[in-house]
DNA sequence: TGAATGATTTACT
DNA sequence: GTAAATCATTCAA
């Protein structure tokens, strides 16, 4: 699962919707792990009707809503009964910039169009009506680089925003195109 | 039925 | 740097 949180860099991410085509390149992901990872929702196996999805088949899009006002997107990459998901946190647009920009109510060249999980899912027009979508097809899916494209250099770090969870919060489990310039706070070493 | 809380963003001091 | 916004989902009763 590390491996496709890792692979998804670098990707694209495809949304055609009734207002239009958006698509943007991943470049930053992070992997959530299932019972075992504390910060995780599938946490102790807990099966709901949100967290449905993931214990399903991979490929499919888990989408939920946190902070009353954020949507986020996930990859389902587990096996059936293993509720593993990659969370999509940053892209880099490519088609239907305008379209973003008027959903975001931004000017279209300004980096914070889709540098965060939240912003990234406004910009795509992601919400409910999404969840549980198959990604191999539209009108949401993910397609290689394309070809001839550079490599990604794809760096690390611990995942942000599971402070709580506690041991689990160090893991190096965030994965980003480290020459990106819509990655949020590459952090610097000291 | 009701209360607590969050895989965030944004605005303001 | 800190805090408010804001509501679906979850858990307790």
């Amino acid at each position: 699962m590390l491996e496709v949180a890792r692979d998804c860099i670098g990707a694209l991410l495809v949304h055609e919707g009734p207002e239009g085509t958006v698509s943007g390149r991943i470049v930053e992901a992070e992997a959530y792990r299932g019972p075992e990872d504390r910060a995780a929702h599938s946490f102790g196996g807990r099966r709901t009707p949100r967290t449905e999805v993931m214990f399903g088949t991979p490929g499919h899009a888990y989408v939920f809503f946190v902070y009353g006002m954020h949507w986020h997107v996930n990859l389902v990459t587990g096996a059936p009964g293993q509720p593993q998901a990659v969370l999509l946190r940053a892209v880099e647009p490519l088609q239907g910039v305008e379209l973003m920009a008027r959903r975001r109510r931004m000017d279209a060249r300004r980096r914070e169009l889709t540098n965060g999980p939240g912003k990234l899912c406004q910009a795509f027009g992601i919400d409910r009506a999404l969840y549980g979508a198959d990604l191999c097809q539209p009108p949401l899916y993910l397609a290689p680089p394309p070809p001839g494209s550079p490599a990604p250099r794809v760096a690390t770090s611990p995942r942000i925003g599971v402070d709580y969870a506690g041991e689990w919060r160090e893991r190096p489990w965030r994965f980003f195109d480290a020459d990106s310039p819509y990655v949020l706070r590459a952090r610097r070493r000291s």
